[in-house]
DNA sequence: CAATCCAGGCTAATGAGATTAGCTTTCGGC
DNA sequence: GCCGAAAGCTAATCTCATTAGCCTGGATTG
C-alpha cells in the first residue's frame, strides 16, 4: 500500500476545496478520504475527526479572508480602501462559500487560540480601513463591528440566495459600500 | 398505546423550541421525538423527514420574527421605528438562535412557497422602517437590503459570539442603529 | 548492512441517527 | 357497533463517524 503523503494541512485544504464544492453540510469524513486517496479511518491519523477538521477549515478560512481583505487594502485609504476590502470580502465569501461556513458558529477557547488569532488579523485588516477616516477612538470599535456586520450580512445572505427579488446584487452592494463611506466620513 | 395528539404544527413547535434549547445541530428525530413523547418514527406521520422539518422551522422563525419587527414597528416613525425594528430582530435571534438558524441556507422554490411569503412579510416589516425616511424610490431596495444585512449580520455574529473583545455590544448595537438612522436620513 | 521503530494506511467492528416497511390501534363518522 | 384512515409502534436498513487493532514502508541507528 503506497503513503498517499498526506499531512494535517493537506487534509484540511482537501476539506475546505470539497466543502466549497459540495457545500459544507455534504462534506463527509467518507468522500474526503476518496477525495485525498485514503479510506475514511486514516484520516484520523491527521485530524482529530469532523469538529477538528471543521475548526480547522475555518482557521484556513478566517487566514485566507484576512489574507484578501489585508492585501486589497494595500495602498488605499478613505472610500478606496473600504471598497477594496469590502469586494474582497464578498468575493472571497462568494468563491468559497464552504470553508466560510466553517467559520460560523465556531468560539475561540482562548485568546491563543489558532482560530482567535486568525479571528483577530481580520479585524485588523478592516481597522487598516478606519484608519483612513477620522473616527473618535471611542467610535472604532462600534465601527469595526458595524463594517464587520455589513460584509458578513450581505455575503451570508447573498451565498444562502437570501435576496429574492429583483434589484441587482452587485449594485446593491456598491450602494452599501457608499452608505457605510458616507457615514463614516460624517462621523 | 394513548395517542400522543400531535400534529405537524405542534411538531414543528416542539422542533424549533428544542432547537432553541439545544442548537439546531443537536437537534436530532429522536430527541423531539423524545420531547413530544412517541418514538421516532412517528414523526414521520407529521413531518417529511428532518430536511422537511427544518424547512417549516425556518418558515415559523421567520413568521415570528416578521411579526416581531412588525409590531415593534406600529406607532413609530422615523428613527424611532428603526431603532424599534433592529432591537426586535436582535432581541428574538437572541432568544431564539436555533430557529433563526434554520432559516439560513433556506431557498424558496416558488414565490408562493411558505417560506418565500414569510421571508417576504419580514422585509415589508423592514419596509415600514424605510417608509418614515425620504428615500428616493430607487434607493429602497438597497436601503432594504442593507438594513437586513446589518440587523443579519450583526446578530448572527453576536450568536456565534463573533465579537471577541472588550467594548460593550449593546452599545455597539445602539450606535449602530445611530449610524444607519444618520445615514438613511442623509439619501 | 541489518535490526528497529513508528507514522500512516488498512480492515473490521461499534454505535448513533435517519428513514422505511409493515403491523396495530384508536377514533370520527356512518 | 362497523370501517377506514390516521397515528403509534417495532424491527430492519443504511449512512456516517469513530475506535480498535493489525501491517508495512521507509527512515534511523547500531
Amino acid at each position: 500500500m503506497p503513503r498517499a503523503g498526506l499531512d494535517p494541512a493537506a487534509v484540511v485544504a482537501a476539506g475546505a476545496a470539497l466543502a466549497d464544492e459540495v457545500g459544507l453540510a455534504n462534506l463527509t469524513m467518507g468522500s474526503l478520504a476518496e477525495r485525498v486517496g485514503v479510506r475514511a479511518p486514516s484520516l484520523y491519523k491527521h485530524v482529530g475527526g469532523q469538529e477538528d477538521l471543521n475548526r480547522r477549515i475555518a482557521v484556513l478560512a478566517l487566514n485566507e479572508v484576512a489574507d484578501a481583505v489585508g492585501g486589497a487594502v494595500q495602498g488605499c485609504a478613505g472610500r478606496d480602501a473600504l471598497a477594496a476590502a469590502a469586494r474582497a470580502f464578498r468575493a472571497f465569501v462568494l468563491e468559497h462559500p464552504g470553508r466560510y461556513a466553517a467559520t460560523i458558529g465556531q468560539e475561540p477557547s482562548d485568546p491563543e487560540d489558532p482560530l482567535a488569532v486568525a479571528g483577530r488579523r481580520l479585524l485588523d485588516a478592516f481597522m487598516a480601513v478606519l484608519w483612513g477616516y477620522e473616527i473618535d477612538p471611542a467610535d472604532v470599535d462600534h465601527a469595526l463591528r458595524m463594517l464587520r456586520s455589513l460584509c458578513h450580512g450581505f455575503a451570508t445572505l447573498q451565498v444562502a440566495n437570501g435576496f429574492q427579488w429583483s434589484a441587482d446584487i452587485d449594485e446593491s452592494f456598491e450602494w452599501l459600500i457608499a452608505f457605510a463611506d458616507r457615514g463614516l466620513r460624517a462621523l
